[in-house]
RNA sequence: GGGAGUGUACCCAAGUGGCCAAAGGGGACGGGCUGUAAACCCGUUGGCGUUCGCCUUCGAUGGUUCGAAUCCAUCCGCUCCCA
């Protein structure tokens, strides 16, 4: 099925914005399947802190994407267009419409937009080429980049050297410079018929629910659930301890901070989150947006949402 | 009551005569982002005017000096020790 006749609706949001208990109370409605679009919930047993939903929430209304990984795996953008992709076709085929839920603003550019036909990450080449950032130092790399793609070189900051690695390191792969690659899929791609809805609030209104939010999570037993994730064998993998919660709660239990202290790191870094969150979705320029009051109600919305003006749904 | 300290911008903290509107860090604000993305990177952060400059600022007041956050005096606040 081309997909150009695969419509599909992202609801995104800040971080604790409503976006999944709106989802939720929407897909029943409409007749939809919902794709969790979330770097987080992807893994197993990460349940408080990525605020997952509940098994019985999750047995009401079909999800995809959560749970997929161990907390040892890594996963990344590229597994998230693999399988999301396969999820929506599948959710396309039963004749029904595909929910997108999620606030990983890269997740839902690259299912939106796609993601460029690169070489995956190889850590060898990786760890060659950091270990020559700290030896030569990371000008030394940016000049490298510079002589093979210099668009790539101007792009990308001297200092951002996770960038400038992966750059370097798809020109070793593939003998072209990312740029160009990068240039060549854009002009190849055929996308979804998108639709985006974004929740919105008050800035001080989305703090104050972040650090409700927290605060919950402490008491719903989240610091037990980091401890007994970060006694597991295998360990957990990098992109699992950098989760919001998970990392500073790891802190306190390698003795590098107090839990008083960590979970205020917390509060402050979900308040950080939300911020990147708000620069991101900027971008996403055709996203009809939907001013929530404090005191809306998931069903209230979905009722709204469903019922809005374009949405097309198939029901 | 005696002794030793200490008070710097939103917070922490350097600075001990001119190069100081004042290092650094945090926070806040803004931005970027194509395979680690809840990651990573960048910018701004006393006020007003485009460089450059002017004004206000280093607990308070008053001095010394061509010139003070830096030296002196008094006062106020905080900390610790001895009573």
């Amino acid at each position: 099925m081309d997909r150009r006749n695969i419509k599909i609706t992202f609801i995104l949001g800040c971080t604790g914005g409503g976006k999944s208990a709106l989802a939720r109370a929407l897909a029943p409605r409409i007749g939809a399947e919902i794709i969790s679009v979330d770097s987080m919930k992807v893994f197993r047993r990460m349940d408080i802190g990525t605020a997952k939903p509940t098994p019985e929430q999750l047995a009401a209304t079909p999800h995809h994407l959560i749970d997929v990984v161990e907390p040892s795996e890594d996963y990344s953008v590229a597994e998230f267009v693999r399988d999301s992709e396969k999820a929506v076709a599948d959710i396309s085929a039963r004749g029904k419409e595909v929910l997108c839920v999620g606030g990983t603003a890269l997740y839902i550019k690259s299912l939106s937009e796609g993601l460029f036909e690169g070489p995956s990450a190889d850590e060898e080449i990786r760890d060659r080429l950091k270990k020559r950032a700290v030896e030569s130092g990371i000008d030394a790399l940016h000049g490298e980049l510079r002589k093979v793609d210099p668009e790539a070189a101007d792009r990308i900051h001297p200092n951002d050297q996770r960038r400038i690695v992966r750059a370097l390191e798809v020109y070793e792969l593939t003998g072209q410079p990312i740029t160009e690659l990068q240039t060549q899929w854009n002009k190849e791609r055929t996308v979804y018929d998108c639709t985006f809805l974004g929740l919105r609030r008050e800035k001080e209104e989305e703090n104050r629910r972040a650090n409700a939010r927290v605060k919950s999570m402490v008491e719903r037993g989240l610091v037990e659930e980091v401890r007994s994730l970060w006694a597991e064998t295998p360990p957990m993998s990098t992109t699992a301890r950098q989760a919001l919660g998970y990392a500073e709660l790891i802190e306190y239990l390698e003795g590098r901070v107090e839990l008083e202290e960590a979970i205020e790191n917390i509060k402050i870094n979900t308040r950080k989150f939300s911020k990147a969150q708000r620069t991101w979705f900027k971008r996403f320029r055709q996203t009809r947006w939907i001013d929530v009051q404090p005191d809306a109600t998931a069903d209230g919305l979905a009722e709204y949402v469903a019922d809005m003006e374009g949405m097309a749904w198939s029901k």
